[in-house]
DNA sequence: AACGTTGCAGCAAGCGCTTTCTGCACCCAC
DNA sequence: GTGGGTGCAGAAAGCGCTTGCTGCAACGTT
């Protein structure tokens, strides 16, 4: 019924053999040979079957990509980049590969279940993208079954999520703590001393570092640290919304609200907004990521740019083995600090003036 | 080296058959036997081989998702919902399906090639997203592709994407046409007489039938429709920025521009911002899907919200064989009208009254 | 002229699983 | 006590491909 290698070959008069060496092109086949089989292989409009390939190979051309959310463009954008140097159809990669993007909603338990559904295809290489959850247990079934996979011949990348110990994954982190420090830094010059922040979901990496940046920059200029500035919700803009409207309440004299991340942000200007505070007026507002939307809101807002795509282009290279994996295993990517509109000097300090 | 199904089925001391059988569960295996397989499994942490069973049992357990730019949230959120439904690991189905989301970009050759890949996979089911290309060998060559995917047993559903005759493909098609009707509609009867659009790429059916829709409005309102009052570009923001800028040169008297999607729209807005014209005081603006953000611009967008999350979560239903397909194969997903604050009664209206 | 070389094609042995068919107990009914 | 079920496990034949090895011309070398 279905067209198999060896209808080609008899088709071409050769042996299954020779098909398949000219289909995979890594063996020398006389020219007229090749000629006469991809005939064959045109007129049967024959497909190689994948898992038969894979099986008899022992191994697969299926590269994985996990994101927690596919709906971010947070993830996107590095998914996107990662995707287009892995090659697919069309891409810089000459092999055609199938880059597929897994969206484990953020679930540590999809997450696992994915990197075995991956490892049970054989993969050819994994990019984890996003902080990881600090759960433990969790960290440690994942740290073991990345060391599986690496064993296995899988190579594992991780874009924009911090290194795995005892791994011979490679890392390319971000460094959400410097670039947090910078931009709550920058706040702090504009005159701010009361500063909210809202975070992301507590056991995140990523909600840490941006946070314990936040709070290297309050020591450093001799701020006080109240814990009742601070706000944690999700990685969204409805979080933002309602976090805003909490720390408003717990401290109503604030200058500055600094967010997990632009959604976030975004979110907490809506909020300030319909409280009646102008922004950057009555408040400054930052953000983080610097996604695309982020210069098109109104006041443009002032966050810290991370190269998604950059990262991710080379997290893909690196997963392909088409660049050097950093000294180390392990590189570390900064952010710029991007001043827009919606941060300015406070109320308090202009009156000053 | 690595753990096979007889290593397993010699520390249960069973055949590899019962081994399968116990793995698959769709044979009648004594419980204490089954528990001594289970117990060898875990202790050898064995992994299926998902080529070698694809092999054997001819199918696969991928299901592929096509969209056409990962990065933007129109098909993040689809392809969520839809993957959320495949099941894929913690999904609300049962059995564990690979979903997998591609990207292509919007190339017609890539799009053909991840068909084929996933062809050869021997995929369970494919998903298609979005606009197709109004390109007449590409369309064929689309359909002759689905045609064997779906003849080789393979499920085919297209998710916002109109249908492909002569297929045995499902289609849940969004009524992008109505929508942009109502949309336009709704400007005129506000006053609207003088109306911009910035179109999306050409030979996308989603550009046209959106664009029809503006037109059919502008017809049954007795408007006549002046071609220098479109202007084509890619559904991005960058896109609206520079027609927005290119329709007011054309003619600075228009009261009302009309984007063929939310990105565009807010592109569109920063323009005409920068060009010192109030939005909605001066000009309004409308988008289309109504994206999550659209509601948090300044002023919030006037938009027609298409169910993307829903439809996704449908198509992935029914791509998985848990829901009836619609009569006739066909569905049309209509969207709704979304008046906020992008839109208003033009200035010369207003000064009238 | 005899003997390596080289270049290309075929043989055949798997890759690790699924599944049909067969086989063996064991139980029930007559 | 025998014949026919019934319930479960095993033997073995592939699934469609890759690849190490062998084979055989045709060529170059001394």
């Amino acid at each position: 019924m279905t067209v198999t290698l060896a209808d080609v070959a008899a088709r071409a008069q050769v042996s299954p053999a020779t098909v398949s060496r000219v289909l995979n092109g890594n063996y020398p086949v006389a020219a007229s040979t090749r000629e006469r089989v991809l005939k064959a292989v045109d007129e049967l409009d024959y497909v190689l079957n994948g898992p038969a390939s894979a099986l008899a190979a022992a191994t697969s051309d299926l590269v994985g990509i996990l994101v927690n959310d596919i709906a971010d463009p947070f993830f996107g954008i590095m998914a996107s980049a990662i995707q287009s140097e892995i090659g697919g159809p069309g891409g810089r990669a000459g092999g055609e590969r199938l880059a597929v993007v897994c969206n484990t909603g953020g679930s540590p338990e999809r997450e696992l279940t994915y990197l075995t559904l991956l490892q049970r295809q054989r993969a050819a290489a994994v990019v984890l993208t996003g902080g990881a959850v600090e759960n433990e247990p969790h960290a440690a079934a994942v740290a073991a079954k990345l060391r599986k996979l690496t064993e296995a011949g899988t190579r594992v990348v991780l874009c924009g999520r911090p290194p795995t110990p005892d791994t011979r994954a490679i890392a390319l982190a971000f460094d959400n703590r410097g670039g947090a420090r910078q931009l709550t830094e920058h706040l702090i010059g504009l005159g701010h001393r009361r500063l909210g922040y809202i975070a992301g979901p507590r056991e995140r990496t990523t909600t840490r570092h941006r946070l314990e940046g936040h709070r290297d920059a309050l020591a450093a200029a001799g701020i006080e640290d109240d814990p009742r500035r601070t706000v944690h919700g999700h990685y969204d803009r409805r979080s933002g919304y309602e976090a805003a409207l909490e720390l408003l309440r717990r401290d109503p004299d604030l200058t500055a609200v600094v967010a997990a991340n632009d959604s976030v942000a975004l979110g907490a200007c809506a909020a300030l907004r319909e409280s009646g505070l102008g922004v950057p007026r009555d408040i400054s507002v930052a953000g983080f990521d610097d996604l695309p939307f982020s210069i098109d809101a109104v006041p443009s807002l002032t966050t810290v740019r991370l190269p998604l795509a950059e990262a991710g282009a080379r997290a893909g290279r690196i997963a392909m083995g088409r660049e050097e994996p950093p000294p180390g295993g392990i590189a570390t990517v900064r952010g710029e600090l991007m001043v827009r509109g919606s941060s300015g000097v406070p109320r308090a300090e202009r009156a000053a003036r």
